[in-house]
DNA sequence: CCGTATTCAAATGTCAGACATTTAAATGTC
DNA sequence: GACATTTAAATGTCTGACATTTGAATACGG
């Protein structure tokens, strides 16, 4: 005899709920200013604490802001795309780090987005994309360290997101990318195998500004298999690895 | 003279921040059970009431749940990828209503994902990869409104999704896939477009299953003209948008 | 009349203590 | 040993208060 199936969920979380659907819906628009603490308690017919716990959530999902003071409150908040990158950032880095992704899935994923995105940079760059290109590959192939050499290999990627020009494309990818840097970071870059990248992004950024989308395909094509086998040499040299 | 140009965040803001890194630098790992609300509210020196709202912060990031009873508590959530699909198909639809995406943006994001997709669901797919498509396809070819339609729309895409058995990736776009379907309601597919795109889709899955890349590709770059083509003489049919 | 200082009011942020509810373990009973 | 009861620990909620911040109204002096 089951009493009562339907989960009775706490009333801070009903609370934070409605209001969150009423942001969605658009009832609620960016910049209005909700009920203070203590109107929303008496229409929910609870106490301000219960409303605050609410209200908490909504500003951790970035759904509202609070300000103190005389005209203070909580007013709705225009999602940025910064803001929403940031925490899809966030959400993605927790996610690879607690599922122990494998590190070729985790390229193949990155390069398969990276293909997507050098589609459209073959298109839509512009002369300031290229001139970003080129400032990350000299700073690839200035003297610098493995984290530095990373650091800079997400500038070189990024720069080729930002050359879609597409925000969403952004959004999306920039959370996959940088979500990836500390899988990334596992690597050692050895200094022949730093100028193999090097030549083969110096390519990418030639093939994109001659608007060569099958080369710069072709060129993604081998730089995935760089990579792998880099990691795959790293992996051997070390051996199998041992649990515990 | 600026006198403290350090925003004083508040304390419970502060109390989640630090724990949310806590949880990030693996620190407390998932299933670790948190201090008790008053334990927490005395090692942290402040009232329970402000280790809750810390706490229902982190709740609202899916970083912990809470169970009430005698061996209840708060514990580090396990980061599952639905739950942060879920979360990112939030994320995104929100993002996309109130920042005003013209469509012809959201297409080219959306395309260019899924070029990336079908790439490796070419190498990586299996059977039932091809029957979740042709399901799918079944279901367009059927006699249905233009809601079910972009549903059944929904399904084909991502069972080609699906079909690159790459969680991280199925993680990403499913997130930006159903975060546009609003905007691809907004479509309507009369009965002679409808047949021009199921027919591409069928090609479609034939050239995942003949493992032709290339083949694939050609073909979403003609559906993307297509459903462009589609949105453009829905526009001039209704001309142009008034403002207010 | 203008500019500055003071006061005030409204709102969030925090605290303390209490009670309600839930849950599993400990205990008692047959 | 199986079942019912008690109990303890934890979250969920309420109440009322005070602290702090901030803009606006007010008072004052020139």
């Amino acid at each position: 005899m089951p009493p009562d199936q339907t989960a009775p969920k706490p009333l801070s979380t009903d609370i934070s709920d409605r209001l969150a659907a009423r942001i969605a819906d658009g009832d609620l628009m960016a910049g209005d200013r909700l009920p203070s603490e203590a109107e929303l308690a008496a229409q929910f017919d609870c106490s301000r604490a219960t409303v605050r716990e609410a209200l908490k959530r909504l500003a951790a999902k970035n759904l509202i802001r609070t300000a103190r003071g005389h005209s203070g409150g909580a007013f709705v908040n225009n999602l940025t795309y910064a803001a929403a990158v940031e925490a899809h950032v966030a959400t993605s880095t927790l996610l690879l780090s607690m599922n122990a992704v494998d590190f070729q899935t985790a390229v193949e994923a990155r390069f398969a987005l990276e293909r997507a995105c050098a589609h459209l940079a073959v298109t839509h760059h512009e002369a300031s994309d290229l001139r970003a290109m080129k400032t990350a590959i000299n700073r690839l192939a200035s003297k610098c360290n493995d984290e530095q050499f990373c650091a800079a290999d997400v500038s070189f990627h990024r720069a080729l997101v930002d050359a879609a020009h597409n925000p969403i494309l952004s959004y999306q990818l920039a959370g996959a990318v940088e979500a990836m840097q500390p899988l990334m970071n596992m690597i050692t870059y050895p200094e022949r195998d730093r100028e193999v990248i090097i030549r083969l992004y110096r390519r990418i950024a030639g093939a994109v500004m001659a608007r060569d989308a099958a080369e710069v395909r072709h060129i993604m094509d081998e730089l995935e298999a760089v990579i792998l086998d880099l990691f795959q040499r790293r992996q051997s040299r070390r051996g199998p690895v041992k649990p515990g």
